[in-house]
DNA sequence: ATTGTGATTGATTGATCAATCAAGCCCACC
DNA sequence: GGTGGGCTTGATTGATCAATCAATCACAAT
């Protein structure tokens, strides 16, 4: 056998369960205990693979990391080949996740993020790198817009918005048991797409302003996921 | 004296130590004892102002409530009589604790918010108060604004965009450890409120289309708190 | 068959947790 | 100066926490 194997079965089954409470109930209100119900594990298995709670937290990040290619970036791809609505796929993609779970579960590292602040440096390290990722992958796609979008337009500092309005969406669907605000910041993120695209279809000034007053939104239908990686087994929600 | 007094000076500091501990750590990895400690206060005080420890949860959210409008909004008033100004103003005030904490606190509701979830309803209830009088504040503003801004742009929508972007944009500098992140999602919505407003100026096309494009921060001066409620010995940050 | 190693078992540890409570203190009020 | 209630004291409770560890199991290699 490989030593310390990296695809345990039973590896594998401690990092779901932990990666779902810490998404449902924080770090800090997650006991060990509860994982290893849950995982169907004793403890001295959960400790063979790490070595506390931490390296845990670490595992469960990288495999954040390690998911956010194949179960939310390569489906908002496959919704569209169309750079800009990939953007409000992905966008779908979180929403998908706050109504399977009555509102419950966002953005899994989110959570984590404003929970564990810089008290844990390896971890903030990784949900920066999650963020620096996501982020990265939607500045991609809006450099991809090229002309459709005004060229002098700040991408990277666009995506860092996009990314905002996301978990910031997310947090208002939490407290507020309902997507609506979610739905609504996203809207308007929408409307200001549209405004900024209309310039860049430059178009006259009557038809500019008109594009600057709607908010409507429109639904993206959803497209089968693009898996290029092997996630079968894999749970992701 | 009154019975249960809402205004014992106990109480208070017990309440300022473990909104201060909360906003930093999490209600769940603070302690009790820590509380206490902090605080320099014996348990048998605690319980006798709070039945339990979800009941000073409750009490610390009631504070952040109170001290939304002396702490946060009112400066934001102070620092422009220009309704947009306030936005980025209020903005600003955020920025401002990311900077005076090392990046470790940001909205103090937005925490919890993400951290406790619907596990904690009359919790929730309050942190959706919160919010909603943040927004509300803020859509009174853009309403102001009145014809320096689109007719038909939905202000309630835009000012769920602009909380979400606040949250969202303190998540990324806490996991960044810099306000960088911060400072690009607020400059690009920045740039999209001057957007608008060349929209309701009823500029040529050509002045809307150079306006799409930049994306430039403009730093807002502080300003004196316009304080109106007693706030003496509060702490806030 | 024997040996080596990774994986599993599950009782147990000491620490820390939220919460309790009997006792005493302080002081306004009469 | 006595009385009563708001407030404080601080040791103590049982529960739960993360973590430990000696023993055992499964199985591949030889």
């Amino acid at each position: 056998m490989t030593p310390k194997s990296e695809k345990s079965e039973t590896r594998e089954r401690i990092l779901e369960e932990a990666a779902r409470l810490f998404h449902e109930q924080g770090y800090s209100a997650t006991g060990i205990s509860t994982i290893l119900r849950r995982a169907g594990v004793n403890s001295g298995s959960l400790y063979h693979f790490f070595p506390g709670k931490e390296a845990l937290l670490i595992g469960v990040l990288e495999r954040h990391l390690a998911l956010l290619e194949p179960f939310i970036l390569l489906p908002a791809e496959g919704a569209s080949a169309d750079p800009i609505e990939r953007v409000f796929a992905l966008l779908e993609v979180y929403r998908r996740g706050l109504l399977v779970s009555g509102c419950t579960r966002g953005c899994p590292v989110g959570n984590l993020a404003l929970e564990l602040g810089d008290r844990k440096p390896r971890a903030r390290a990784l949900m920066n790198e999650y963020f620096a990722a996501w982020t990265g992958r939607v500045q991609g796609w809006l450099v991809a817009a090229d002309d459709r979008l005004p060229a002098q337009l700040d991408r990277e500092r666009l995506s860092r918005l996009v990314l905002a309005v996301m978990e910031g969406g997310v947090m208002q669907a939490r407290a507020a048991g309902s997507v609506d605000p979610y739905d609504a910041a996203v809207a308007q993120l929408r409307s200001y797409f549209r405004l900024l695209a209309s310039y860049a279809r430059r178009e006259p000034a009557e038809a500019l302003r008109a594009a600057a007053g709607e908010s409507f939104l429109e639904p993206v239908e959803a497209a089968e996921p693009a898996e290029t990686a092997d996630t079968s087994g894999w749970r992701y929600w």
